[in-house]
DNA sequence: GGAATCCGTACCGAATCGGTCCTGTTTCTT
DNA sequence: AAGAAACAGGACCGATTCGGTACGGATTCC
């Protein structure tokens, strides 16, 4: 449910993982290589992250990608909308007119609301923060169990 | 992005206007005609919420369904997680043991920190919230374009 | 007993997702 | 100047999910 695809998951993997290296700059197979993730999606995500210009890249040889933001300055919002492209839309809501349903749909303002919440949740929370300060203290190691991508509001 | 499936949407819509008119019950057919919704899924969107426990069904002749509570005590999330699914998966959430990327993989914990937000984002909002209150003052009239059913964190 | 109504489930076409591949274009190195 | 390294942009394909339909069964009222 209000599932994220595996790219938007993939995304997030490489840019906490360039968050966590802010002096380097990485080229697709490396970053591929480092985290596991296949290499044709690698390249795939960081091209479309470019383009939403949460990343800087460099062309040619010794080309790479870097970060165009302080990862404090990255919001998981913009993070996700990049990746998941701008709207989801269930038929009628770019057809800013009239609505076949207009007298018999009166939530149509009320997904403005919903809309702006999650948003809202997402705009607070910075790719700084996803990405995992470094633990010395064994005591607060954390149970890392793999790789997820739930966005469940699940009671 | 973020999207929730059309029955979702369709649910909410049949939510509202059981919201709507507490003291009656309605059987799967008036409600797909006060809709305008398609009949079919109707009837499965319904019989999808009775058993998540947020409408109260009576079978047989004279039948229908009804809240199951007042509308001020359901939560969006309640919705939504009873419509989409209890949860989305990429991969490895569930396999509650090692994964091979979990050396590499330090956003997991993070994703509960996302899933959380969102989740208490939805609580915030009651199905009482999302069925608009009868205006009488048209200076107050909201414009209302159609049906929409976009979840989009888009800046 | 019959009709109305909910219940469960199987099924199908269409769209989207996950993933691959190929052909540019730019830039560094020698 | 030439060639290699790396990003850029699409086209393409199989598999899954989504939107929608249909049918047989169970329950309750009249």
């Amino acid at each position: 449910m209000i599932r994220i695809t595996k790219q938007t998951d993939y995304g997030i993997v490489l840019l906490t993982h360039l968050a966590a290296h802010p002096e380097r700059t990485f080229n697709a197979p490396e970053l591929a290589a480092e985290t596991g993730l296949p290499l044709p999606m690698v390249s795939k995500t960081l091209k479309m992250l470019t383009r939403e210009s949460l990343l800087a890249s460099h062309r040619g040889a010794r080309g790479g990608y870097g970060l165009a933001q302080p990862a404090s300055e990255i919001t998981m919002n913009r993070v996700i909308s990049a990746l998941e492209g701008p709207i989801a839309i269930t038929e009628c809501i770019d057809t800013s007119g009239e609505c076949s349903h207009e007298r018999l749909c009166p939530t149509r303002n009320n997904w403005q609301r919903i809309n702006q919440a999650l948003k809202e949740a997402l705009d607070r929370i910075s790719l700084a923060e996803m990405a995992p300060p470094v633990r010395t203290d064994p005591g607060a190691r954390l149970v890392q169990l793999g790789r997820g991508a739930a966005i469940a509001p699940a009671a």
